[in-house]
DNA sequence: GGACAGTAAAGAATAAAATCCTGTTTGTAC
DNA sequence: GTACAAACAGGATTTTATTCTTTACTGTCC
């Protein structure tokens, strides 16, 4: 049980990922419950060593949360919007208090620092139009910095997968 | 039981959550291996309700699968593109041969149709820059219907939840 | 008020899965 | 060939999910 008893932890180096670990991370981006069992007999192997890789690919930040994900629509958040944001200040300060207005409202769900003629890019959730009117007047423009802001309306979501190895 | 008998399948209708399946809701959101033991303590009940939650709201569509999340760098797919693109032609065949294509690159990992200048939105993941460039020359840019496509680089994630109820 | 139906939850029993332990196979260095 | 380590299989043990049965609460009809 080599990789079992590395203690790599959690840092920004890329790890060597071997075909084994590259079918048990797909399977598990598509369904994280399926079981070690399920998973050995697809890749061929006895529960053990799958149980260990899967563990070791937690240990070592590769998969970093096991999420359930929501049907926005069924919730009542069937409004998404592509927010851009520009600041006013550009210094050090004045992007950590944006940084962390952002993270204090829930209907953000993404933020991007991003090139070109904005300086950040949101994705946000509401329920309906008067929703995000009422999230962008009242919410995200209350910080004095914000420069300015455009929005794009998503008109259908027609690929959202978690697989990308 | 009530929930339990209902037969609510996957349609595009509103559900009607209460408390207690929003507070199951963002702790599955935020860990989905949490046990239902864990949640029923956190929302002060016994397993059996919260099991039989749990499961109207994957029987409902609520839920809609539970993905292992990966680390974008620990895999190689250091850079982030938001790629916008839009079509030459806008015909229902032409869109629809689009959106075939963008489901068979696994660099895509979202893509959504978007009010504005362009059409669509991508979300791409890449290893480094060029590969990024060979995705956008020798794959996206093959399909005959391509117009414009311009690319905005993500430089930093500062938010990134699933938790949005 | 009291019987009744419907709903929600608790607690215990059972089934399934994860986890751990022990031993085997395979490849490699010496 | 022998020693060693990595990777794995099979089974024992522990934990968790799931089901079953019983109890408590709420509102309505008579």
């Amino acid at each position: 049980m080599a990789k079992a008893l590395k203690t790599e932890q959690t840092t920004n180096e890329p790890v060597t990922l071997d075909k084994t670990d590259l079918s048990i991370l797909r399977l598990l981006q598509q369904n994280a419950r399926m079981t070690v069992k399920e998973i050995a007999d697809k890749v061929h192997l006895s529960t053990t060593p799958v149980h260990e890789r899967i563990k070791w690919l937690e240990r070592s930040g590769v998969i970093k949360q096991y999420a359930a994900l929501i049907d926005h629509a069924k919730v009542k958040k069937g409004l998404m919007v592509i927010c851009y944001v520009s600041l006013k200040e550009h210094s050090r300060n004045a992007g950590t208090k944006f940084i962390k207005h952002i993270n204090e409202l829930p209907e953000v769900i993404e933020c991007y620092n991003i090139s070109g003629e904005f300086d950040f890019m949101l994705k946000v959730v509401a329920e309906n139009m008067d929703d995000y009117y009422n999230f962008h007047v009242n919410k995200l423009s209350q910080s004095e910095n914000i420069g300015n802001v455009q929005s794009v309306f998503v008109m259908g979501v027609l690929k959202h997968t978690q697989v990308m190895v």
